[in-house]
DNA sequence: CATGAATGAGTCTTCATTCAT
DNA sequence: GATGAATGAAGACTCATTCAT
């Protein structure tokens, strides 16, 4: 009887339990990502990911597999505001474009901190990880500042560097102006302090901090 | 009878006992941060070290109170050759002595990978270890570094950089070019190639990779 | 929906989780002070304990935090049989009195025989258990005994000696009666065997055994 | 050459170094009975018995076949001052007799106390070393003051108690007068406290503490 | 004989995972 | 689906005993 309605509120009440179970994921994840973010993967335990999710022990394995599926769970959801920056970071031209870029990157770490956290970290020993949520990622964002570099370097904008190493060091000097927010041992920066990072940043790597001789 | 004599042989064995001991607990550290450097402190275990240092299990603790004593020892020991290098990194002028610094660093890092990577790995987590072993050490660079930077703006040679910003983002730099190394994902770069790295870190500091545009 | 009820369920819930806790703890230590009676603490295992109650070793750290902690549990459980005795043995009057007191005490030791017997065996060595769980019940076995002592030598029914150490004296013949159980060369006295035993210790203590020479 | 001198000199150096073996296992043993008095059995080490020797681990083992064959010598040597006061206890007669007995028996714990601690204590749990050490003197003394009891029953001395039970109760008293120095939680009384003491014990055991009524 | 470093079996404890309720 | 007690494999550490020097 009311086999149509039936159906229909099935599907619906199929569509809510997967909303359900989407929101339950995402509150594991996020409470998951803080308890390794601080303690690391290998020393946090699987009752602390379940009390910082104020939910039983026996519940987390519903929803994951185990402990390492919920690390790769994290490393996965780490990826997409990354991707969604790297989107948009064609066609750069000068040096605001630039500071916008960095500036976005900023952006991205302050409001996943936790997930980068733990994924640069596992990532140290995890191969895995570093396989393929660390390293993919840097390769696209080399060939995407590579290619902009040499393109630059081509037209005459830029003196004849490796692309390649450069990319690395803008990377390098991006990480370590936010490395004690990663650490832990700062708080995040307000915006004005997230520009002026990105400033300096850009500007090192533009001109670099010697006065013209000419 | 032959007391003299006596005393003296004792003494002699005496010392070389100490050497003997001293001598295993370097081998026991080198294997441990061998192995720290390879799974992560967590990871490793008491059973796997002593394997690698091929001793058994119980002996590790005829030479050290613990693991987490090891991971101390191992901490204390990759200081030494920084030290050293801080030591005689006074009196930078040019490009020149810029970049034989640099290619310093590099060495310290090659000839100590296990130890540098088990302790840039720990310091991530360990409150400890990075107190008193990274950020002591990096505060003496951030000084160094800094000082100099300040100098070189006051006397005209250099824009008006944030000094401590600018030390942070060089360490990211260079970092970031031995990256693969760290990781474990390259070789120990040749010494050609590390002078190359060091020329590039302190170009792109100093000149950055604009073309000079007047 | 169904508020009420529902918190009426949790509750019973509740109530029942608790009775089976605490029910399982009770098992636990019934099967540890057997364990501990037998080899004495430092010689029995968890793996020991948790074979003699049935489950498995990790179990053991579910109900207490450690070995030491089952221990501390056992010395305080059997305190409960000793302090009814106490608060009873208020009002002794004659020989009867003194004798059913006895057999009491008789009754105390054997039914609770692994809890008094890891008792007095851990307290010879561990300063706490002594401190806390047998020297403080001695003391008021003592001012218990000795205050009645000395009010009989006030009022003439007994000679003029030391309470104190009378008391002591009594408590010696006490545990020596039934030190063949407690060292379990022995089963457990019949009544009428810890009745003659009661009367034993009481004759000897009022009388002595010599006889009447006026 | 010196045929027969060296045989004389073979024997003397045999005789000395019997000796000097026999000495330090005496002392060997006496540094043993303190750690053991002091933690129990189980919870000494070799280490800290060789400690308190003050001799190397090792050496040990050239006096001995291991730990428990050091705690077996142990309760053997305790055993020689109380078969020499068994040897004298023969002709009790009267009040004084006993006493004087009682006294001996205090000597014989104060000046043993580490070797007397610890072999009561590990008769508590080790089954060779209650049967072979402590019941069997036990016994010993059970006969023989059961006998004299009984003797005396016999002329109308004593009343018709039960020897044995009466016996075992008598070191119940005696024991308990000493036992805060067997816990180690007294210092050894003087020779006058011991003379109170026994005649404590004796006046107990002959005329209790009922004031006679007739 | 004395020494003390080496050994590895044995112990307590933790924790990811399972499963009955 | 949620719960949390039960499980047992694994890990850090101890210590009696051996043996090369």
């Amino acid at each position: 009887m009311a086999g149509g309605e039936g159906g229909t509120s099935r599907r619906r009440f199929e569509e809510r339990r997967q909303r359900r179970i989407a929101r339950r994921r995402s509150e594991i994840l996020a409470a998951a990502a803080r308890v390794f973010a601080d303690k690391g993967y290998a020393n946090a335990t699987t009752k602390e990911i379940a009390d910082a999710a104020d939910i039983a022990e026996g519940t987390l394995y519903n929803y994951f597999g185990g402990k390492r599926e919920i690390l790769l769970a994290i490393a996965h959801e780490g990826q997409a505001p990354i991707e969604a920056l790297l989107q948009d970071a064609t066609g750069l031209q000068g040096r605001e474009d630039m500071i916008a870029l960095v500036e976005r990157g900023y952006d991205v770490f302050v409001s996943q901190l936790p997930f980068m956290r733990t994924l640069l970290l596992e990532a140290w020993l995890d191969d895995v990880i570093f396989q393929d949520f660390v390293l993919d990622r840097f390769q696209r964002i080399g060939e995407l500042v590579g290619a902009y570099i040499a393109q630059r370097i081509e037209d005459g904008g830029f003196r004849p560097v490796d692309p390649a190493l450069t990319t690395r060091m803008v990377l390098g000097m991006f990480i370590s102006t936010i490395l004690p927010l990663l650490r832990g041992t700062a708080p995040p920066p307000s915006h004005e302090r997230r520009h002026a990072l990105a400033e300096a940043v850009v500007d090192l790597l533009l001109d670099g901090i010697r006065v013209r001789q000419d």
